[in-house]
DNA sequence: GAAATGCCCCTTTTT
DNA sequence: GGGGCATTTC
């Protein structure tokens, strides 16, 4: 069987299909198969040793998925069916047998985590070989590799920085107030997101409709995201999307770069597949076209991120997008009890857009999903820890057990009871190690030693700690360093010649500059953990810590000394920097006998014994939110995020919702959330709260009401959120100019930047008249270069920069 | 220029 | 319930 000798040929695939489905159950795997179109050669040689020791203990359809190697190929790998397996063999037979060196493979994954764990898994497979796997990684870090190598043909250095979304916000707050925008009412924020959408569509400013412009400063949307991207030119920076959108622009315009990796990546595999935007797609379809050998591996049930531009559609469309594609089900679950698989899956059956998939399991039956109901959260939030300390009285791991909440917000209660319990916990995903402040601090520093061309970075720290520098200094800095188109750091060198600043801020950044340039210096003579330390101590960073009676400070001191820890596992400060920029998670903390508290996202990929699932309330969980943005397409994701909740679970899991829960402080009251409704029955089981907690009548009743919710008679609750969101003014008056960009402006263009630093020299010479801002009027008494010295009418001789004068 | 106070936004999820 | 931001006050 399965001789398949023309891969891309629909009748051998169909009816190869038919008869692995048929012998599904089919525990063994078939010892004869051969692989489709190999070599003679090593045709023999399997023939001689037909049993490759990784592909043994596959089962059929895995297998089917591991030996497919030649055309496109789509996996459709539900929950728990060996998804990651299938993608690790299937690397590590392509270099068993030679089809492709590591260094020809191109394995994109979405997270960092999920790369790095299949690279241990690979090397666990094929040894050490895999070391040379230079193409598996994210889309964002393989985006990154191609595009410092190419950046000249795009317009950057291949030094170029990555702004994270902290630096793109207040970029961003800068050119709406340079387009004289009110940045309140049209918040850098926003415009983040909206760029952020574009991107994730890989539409370029002049590919955005006038339509979806109009959302944003009375149709400015386009021009604004113009600007921005000009300016991050000049910054030699790009942000999270470009990353994706500007390497495909590269090979959109150099057929002859995208040619060499095209035959390069002789295989290309990709990782949750269901979670690519319309930028990451285009990415593949353009890479892959070459050798049509596309392997990508998802689950459209589960896929969750379609708010941040992922296109279920990807996966949907697939077979029409590769014509000739095989697929294959992968529909055995090895992870959870009958009870659980049962319910997830019925659940998942009430959504429309699907491809379907029916998983099935040898496994034991189980433990019946359990339900409970809380008076409210923080009931519900005793109620898991009372459940936690019964099974860690019964020796259960604790690092088996994991809490998944909806959103972020709901953990602090559970954290609060947690903590009072002396209950260990670790929350995952939870505040990002390299976004809190002193670190982010930390890094501006490390990023200014490297590039004293990081506007950004220099202006994070300027006035950091506090030594007297403040806005107006600062706008004098911006000031002359658009005029001249050259960096805040160059501006400030040049403005601590003159008599521009007060005597005491230009002596304070003559010392910062000095400080700066030492720091350089010393990259080439320190270690570079120690010169990170130096910095830290000698710009006062580490004393104002120290100086703080604030009760976080102890912790900011402890997570500076874990970053230059984190700094001794690289090579120097660039390579730190580097990673810090695309990797943003932290070295995950031991996870021994820990209950692990996350997000339902966060949870994706992971598994655990017992599983609690709180806050299952209509509002909540369902999000009003997706349900009003996104309508039945929200409701379906937020279905499948359900789904995927309870198919993180082994043995156990606990679906829980409160009558009432604090919402903004205020208590709200909840009804349970349909989903509970779309459970079947057969496969859940509705538990009392621990008598202890039920707090007599009041929440008796409420829950009584809620739990009709298992009748059949469920309708909406009448919990309609009446809240309408007309957002106001958005019918601006019609006066404005159609689009137009305020004409004159205000020096702030690209334009002007050029044409300025094109006419560098003085426009002046001794004897002219001219007008000062703060000087007022006055005859120029020397000029060397842009430097100027002049005899004010009122404030006598001083000296300053050209770019602050008017001839008079 | 810096600290203190007061106001307003928000809260989904993240590479 | 809280954090960011602007205004106020020193």
């Amino acid at each position: 069987m399965k001789t398949e000798l023309f891969p891309h040929a629909d009748s051998a695939r169909g009816s190869a299909l038919k008869v692995e489905r048929a012998s599904v159950t089919d525990p063994l795997p078939d010892k004869s198969v051969p692989v489709p179109s190999l070599s003679l050669g090593e045709k023999a040689r399997r023939a001689v040793q037909p049993q490759v020791p990784y592909l043994t203990g596959l089962n059929l359809e895995q297998r089917r998925a591991v030996e497919t190697l030649e055309g496109p190929l789509l996996v459709l790998a539900g929950a728990g069916t060996g998804k990651t397996r299938v993608l690790t063999t299937r690397i590590a037979h392509l270099i068993a047998t030679g089809r492709a060196f590591p260094s020809q493979i191109l394995a994109v994954t979405f997270t960092n985590k999920a790369a790095r764990e299949m690279k241990e898994r690979i090397t666990a497979l094929v040894g050490a070989v895999a070391e040379g796997m230079p193409w598996l990684g994210t889309f964002h870090a393989i985006g990154t590799k191609i595009l410092r190598r190419h950046a000249e043909l795009v317009g950057l250095k291949s030094d170029f920085a990555i702004l994270d979304t902290d630096d793109q916000i207040r970029l961003l707050k800068q050119i709406i107030r340079a387009e004289n925008l009110d940045d309140k009412r049209w918040p850098a924020r926003q415009l983040a997101h909206l760029i952020d959408s574009w991107k994730n569509r890989a539409l370029t400013p002049d590919k955005v409709s006038a339509g979806e412009a109009q959302g944003f400063a009375n149709g400015r949307g386009a021009a604004l995201y113009k600007l921005y991207q000009e300016r991050l030119k000049v910054l030699n920076a790009v942000d999270f999307g470009d990353l994706l959108v500007e390497t495909i622009r590269l090979f959109r315009e150099n057929p002859d770069v995208l040619a060499r990796y095209q035959d390069r990546f002789r295989y290309i595999l990709v990782d949750e597949y269901q979670d690519t935007n319309v930028a990451q797609y285009l990415w593949l379809r353009l890479l892959a076209q070459g050798r049509q050998n596309l392997c990508c591996v998802g689950d459209d049930d589960q896929s969750i991120y379609g708010w941040r531009g992922a296109e279920v559609d990807n996966i949907l469309r697939f077979e029409h997008d590769f014509p000739g594609a095989a697929v294959v089900r992968l529909e055995r679950n090895y992870r959870s009890t009958a009870h659980i698989l049962a319910a997830a899956s019925h659940l998942i059956a009430h959504n429309e857009d699907r491809l379907g998939k029916t998983l099935h399991t040898d496994g034991a039956a189980g433990e019946p999903v359990a339900i409970t109901g809380a008076w409210d959260s923080e009931e519900e939030a005793r109620q898991i820890g009372e459940v936690i300390e019964t099974l860690q009285a019964q020796a259960h791991p604790l690092s088996q057990i994991a809490v998944l909440v909806r959103i972020s917000a709901q953990m602090r209660e559970i954290e609060d009871r947690f903590v009072q319990l002396g209950l260990p916990y670790r929350v995952i995903g939870g505040p990002r190690f390299y976004e809190r402040l002193e670190i982010r601090d930390a890094l501006a520093y490390f990023r200014c030693v490297v590039s004293q061309a990081d506007d950004l970075a220099f202006e994070r720290i300027f006035n950091t700690p506090k030594r007297g520098l403040g806005d107006a200094t600062l706008q004098i800095l911006h000031a002359y360093a658009r005029h001249a188109g050259i960096p805040l750091m160059q501006a400030a060198r040049a403005l601590i010649e003159t008599e521009e600043l007060k005597p005491k801020q230009r002596s304070t950044l003559r010392d910062l500059l000095a400080a700066f340039d030492r720091w350089s210096r010393q990259l080439e003579t320190v270690p570079h953990t120690e010169l990170a330390e130096i910095v830290l101590d000698e710009s006062g960073y580490t004393t104002m810590w120290q100086n703080d009676r604030s009760p976080e400070a102890g912790g900011r001191l402890d997570n500076l000394k874990e970053l230059i820890r984190t700094l001794e596992e690289f090579p120097d400060l660039q390579a730190f920097l580097e990673h810090v920029s695309l990797v943003m998670d932290a070295s995950e903390g031991d996870s021994h006998e820990r209950v692990s508290l996350m997000t339902l996202h966060a949870a994706k990929g992971l598994e655990f014994d017992t599983v609690f699932l709180p806050g299952w309330e209509e509002g909540l969980f369902p999000n009003q939110r997706a349900l009003d943005e996104q309508g039945r397409a929200g409701l379906e994701e937020e279905r499948r995020l359900a789904y995927v909740g309870l198919t993180r679970a082994r043995k156990s899991a606990r679906i829980m919702f409160a009558s009432n829960r604090r919402i903004h402080g205020l208590w709200n009251a909840t009804a349970p959330s349909r989903f509970i409704d779309e459970l079947p029955e057969a496969h859940v089981e509705v538990k009392e709260a621990p008598a202890a907690f039920s707090y007599g009548n009041y929440g008796r009743s409420r829950f009584d009401q809620g739990s009709g919710a298992f009748g059949s008679t469920y309708n909406t609750p009448g919990w309609t959120r009446a809240r309408q969101n007309s957002g106001p003014g958005f019918g601006a008056p019609t006066g404005a100019p159609p689009g137009g960009r305020r004409g004159g402006g205000h020096g702030h263009t690209i334009e002007g930047e050029i044409v300025a630093r094109a006419a560098a020299s003085s426009a002046f010479r001794a004897g002219d008249r001219v007008f000062h801002q703060k000087f007022g009027p006055g005859t120029v008494a020397t000029a060397d270069g842009n430097k100027l010295t002049i005899d004010f009418d009122k404030a006598g001789r001083k000296a300053v920069i050209d770019s602050f004068v008017k001839p008079a």
